[in-house]
RNA sequence: GCGGGAAUAGCUCAGUGGUAGAGCAUCACCUUGCCAAGGUGGGGGUCGCGAGUUCGAAUCUCGUUUCCCGCUCCA
């Protein structure tokens, strides 16, 4: 039996799309680009990610609280948190080496240059200029300028060709209220994270759900960014599914619970049954921290195409709240009975791609084996995440078979999630649903009619057994509780 | 967005200016007593889309969209 390492995403596209779990958005249009649409098996693999995250995250605690927040928010809401300023990157192309650099970073780098040959009058003249770029003719053009003045060279071709600098604001704006204007004033946003719908109802949630410090607000929701690169089949999308849940705490334990959360996230990962050693924690280096953020670590998984996020563990200290208390006007401060103290709280926060995660547990699931000289494709996912538990079998298509087969069937409707097949061979019949990641076929035959016996084969050993159709139940329960990934 | 490559049936592809093809898949029937068996028949393509050249375009030219590979960002 051999496995074969996925070299890229080639064989998920084709196997999402032949068996109904991804497709590319408005396809008979010519598709649309980095949207996808989840298929039935897609839709519920998704759902059933979505939900173990929600027990986990909700449920299992006492101090987590749901909320569902809207994508349509408050605009000044995006200014307070930075994604304004922050998803507005002015970009130049060097037109010899087709390469892509920030204005601002090229002209910082200069300046490094500068001093590092001892220039320091004109790296302060340069900084200065630099520091209030955007306050004459446009932020864009000022940099332009900026370039052009000081005949700044591109770090790799050593060219001066520059494009004109550009802007790439990664927030979709639309047009809020029936009229459409113009005007920038009814513009509204369509979120790029959802974090932000929990920040604004912090105080609304404290002060209804008895919460007291620490405690947390767990948020499942759509979130857009107009990427300017967007690929990698659902990895980068432009419209995409977070699972968040920020943990409120007081100054000082923020630490503690960062690694705490840490933890506790990756615990997760292999709770759904990914394999350990394609999961790994990366810190963030301090000098690349994003601007909220005083730690940050990525939990990764090793896609085919490399090691790459599918979960952000963030230390926002108070950022955001302070962020809002100042551009809302609103006091975002708790106050601790027992310690008398008044403070902002810190927030942890652990967020993570559902799309991605989705794409995670059908890459680590994919193997194909080699069976007697075929190859059986077989997706071999936690029972739990399989989006059909359990498909009915008549071993041949004959009356007496299908009314037994059915009277199972709808038996096991109450339990899990379950299809009936008839159609073609038997074999046939298993290997689809090894591609479908379903974990039972149960097979009812002749011998079954005396004694209501039916045998149950395992997708990821092929083996059968022999079963009570009474007992199916408690035999799928049994093996799903048991179930752990092979290597 | 920029550069390079690609687009023909659900999938993999053949077809280089003259009637749109194959294998697999799918559907129906027959067959089939446990790992993609066999037989018969059916459905499915405005050759990504739009122009142009031509008597005639899947085929040549231009534009456009989408996908793949790089450059930047991120869940």
């Amino acid at each position: 039996m051999s496995v074969t390492h996925l070299q890229n995403l080639d064989k998920i596209v084709s196997l999402s799309k032949a068996r109904g779990f991804i497709f590319q958005s408005s396809e008979i249009y010519g598709g649309l680009g980095a949207v996808y649409d989840y298929g039935p098996l897609g839709a519920e693999l998704k759902r059933n990610i979505r939900e173990a995250w929600w027990k986990e995250m909700t449920r299992k605690h006492e101090n987590i609280v749901g909320i569902d927040a809207s994508i349509f928010m408050h605009p000044r809401v995006w200014e307070a948190s930075g994604h304004v300023e922050g998803f507005n990157d002015p970009m130049i192309d060097d037109r010899q080496s087709k390469k892509r650099y920030r204005a601002d970073m090229l002209i910082e780098q200069y300046i490094l240059k500068l001093e590092a040959e001892g220039k320091q009058e004109a790296a302060m003249d340069l900084k200065e200029q630099l520091d209030t770029s955007g306050t004459r003719d446009g932020l864009c053009q000022d940099l332009h300028k900026i370039i052009m003045d000081h005949e700044i060279r591109a770090p790799e071709s050593g060219a001066f060709d520059w494009t004109d600098v550009r802007q790439f604001n990664l927030m979709f704006k639309t047009q809020f209220g029936a009229v459409s204007s113009a005007d920038d004033e009814d513009a509204v946003y369509l979120r790029p994270e959802t974090a932000q719908g929990i920040f604004v109802n912090y105080k609304n949630v404290m002060d209804t759900s008895r919460q007291q410090i620490p405690f947390g607000i767990a948020q499942v929701g759509k979130a857009f960014r107009n990427e300017v690169v967007a690929r990698q089949f659902v990895f980068r999308m432009r419209e995409f599914e977070q699972m968040e849940m920020q943990y409120f705490v007081e100054p000082g334990q923020d630490g503690e619970m960062y690694e705490k959360w840490l933890g506790k996230r990756m615990d997760w990962h292999k709770s759904m049954g990914i394999r350990e050693e394609n999961l790994r924690a990366e810190p963030h280096p301090v000098d690349k921290l994003a601007h909220y953020a005083r730690a940050a670590a990525d939990i990764e998984y090793r896609f085919p195409i490399g090691w790459q996020e599918v979960e952000g563990i963030h230390n926002r200290t108070d950022f955001d709240l302070t962020q809002h208390q100042e551009y809302s006007g609103k006091k975002m401060e708790y106050f601790d009975q027992a310690t008398r103290k008044r403070y902002v709280p810190y927030v942890v926060e652990t967020s993570v791609g559902l799309d991605r995660c989705t794409l995670m547990v059908l890459c680590d699931a994919y193997r194909e084996e080699d069976v007697e000289g075929d190859v059986r494709t077989v997706l071999k996912m936690h029972p739990d995440l399989a989006p059909v538990k359990a498909c009915i079998f008549t071993l041949v298509k004959k009356p007496e078979l299908q009314e037994l087969a059915r009277k199972i069937e709808g038996d096991l409707r109450e339990e899990c999630t379950v299809q009936y097949d008839e159609s073609g061979s038997i074999g046939k019949r298993y290997r689809r649903l090894d591609e479908a990641g379903t974990p039972f076929c149960i097979t009812v035959d002749f011998d079954g009619l005396e004694d209501n016996t039916v045998t149950i084969r395992y997708r990821d050993d092929m083996k059968q057994e022999r079963v009570s159709a009474d007992r199916l139940a408690e035999v799928i329960r049994k093996e799903t509780r048991s179930w752990t990934p092979e290597s």
